[in-house]
DNA sequence: ATCCTCATGATACATGTGTATCACAGGCAT
DNA sequence: ATGCCTGTGATACACATGTATCATGAGGAT
């Protein structure tokens, strides 16, 4: 039954059956027929809607993208009424850690690509990334207002603080994974290190 | 020739192997007949000394480990004469930071890893692991030193600055592999970090 | 000298992988 | 009505992988 059928649709519903795959299971494990089977549709659809893998990959990813920008605009428009500088980064920062389900979600799955972009760097060629400079030039705009606020002190240089919260979110995020601490103990610890940024005395 | 053999030069000899192929292609490539070749010997030999894989990466591992315990007490020996308390925690977090060729192989070799014990923790249950802890709570040990000499604000609570300055180090690490950073960037802006840290006023 | 165990080679086996090919059914345009 | 294009199934292929098996030569111990 060759009825005309809605390609996008398909595609979102492989690609994110690989997510989860990659998500629950590691990259390693979504193999062609694993997204089939987990998006229940025949090997032939994967190829047919994705020819090859790494295509299925790289859609995957940007997706992936997708997801976390969609929510970091919802949790920056939800960041308090009125928004303080200080609630706008916190809510930057906290939604790329891993502290609820879906932020675990995301997380798990950006760290699965992480080391296939590392041994393998032309995937990131292909992949318009650039994501984290742009969230890294965002957040240093928001640290400049902050400044210019008088919310943190003006020897501070917003893009060098930028990278070090960013950095350090990553970091924190990689120990959440790796279960070390808990999601609840890494924001408090950003919560201290940003305590030390907004603190203009 | 069944030469009685050095059996552990030959293990050391192949988990190398394997580590040069993690750090250079990833360990989704370091295949028993890939580790085999770079070793030099036979696939045979490589089942012979690690009956199974999983024991090859295990004892791998293990070795990294050792290679960036290494690395670490000769920074800290070499940290300055005399070693003021900055000068210590600067050489412990730089050496984790990949400036170097070396640094920079063992933390690449690390990422390779870090998704692999993600994705199948029960890895991380027989190797002994607990490194990551223990190094945190040396660093915050000496962040206790440097505020009892008057070097840190009274203030900070040096197991959650300690926390957050590795977890800043790990992040930035993760940015020089994935290239959007130089190790030197990294270093400075890890230094403007500890400008802060490091200030009584 | 005999035997046993250590070290090593060659090769086989079962499975999983990405991709390619053949087939075919139904709608759409002519 | 005919023929082409689209969506889908079944299956094949070539290869890589981890592991197992068989074989064998050389010391060392008895």
């Amino acid at each position: 039954m060759p009825e005309r059928v809605d390609h996008e649709e398909r595609r979102r519903q492989i690609a994110e059956a690989l997510l989860r795959i990659a998500d629950t299971d590691g990259l390693q494990s979504a193999s062609m027929r694993a997204v089939a089977a987990e998006a229940g549709v025949s090997l032939r659809l994967v190829q047919y809607y994705f020819t090859t893998k790494q295509a299925l990959l790289l859609d995957a990813l940007a997706r992936l993208g997708g997801q976390l920008q969609a929510r970091m605009d919802a949790w920056i428009r939800a960041a308090g009424t009125p928004p303080t500088p200080r609630s706008i980064v916190t809510a930057i920062l906290s939604c790329v850690l891993p502290t609820d389900a879906e932020s675990r979600r995301i997380t798990r799955t950006y760290a699965a690509y992480y080391t296939l972009v590392l041994s393998d760097p032309e995937v990131l060629a292909q992949h318009g990334t650039a994501q984290p400079d742009l969230l890294e030039g965002f957040l240093a705009k928001q640290l400049r207002a902050a400044q210019e606020a008088g919310r943190i002190s003006p020897r501070r240089d917003p893009a060098i603080a930028a990278a070090g919260l960013l950095a350090m979110v990553n970091g924190l995020g990689s120990s959440v994974l790796g279960g070390q601490r808990t999601g609840e103990q890494a924001l408090a610890i950003l919560d201290r290190h940003l305590d030390e940024l907004f603190d203009t005395v």
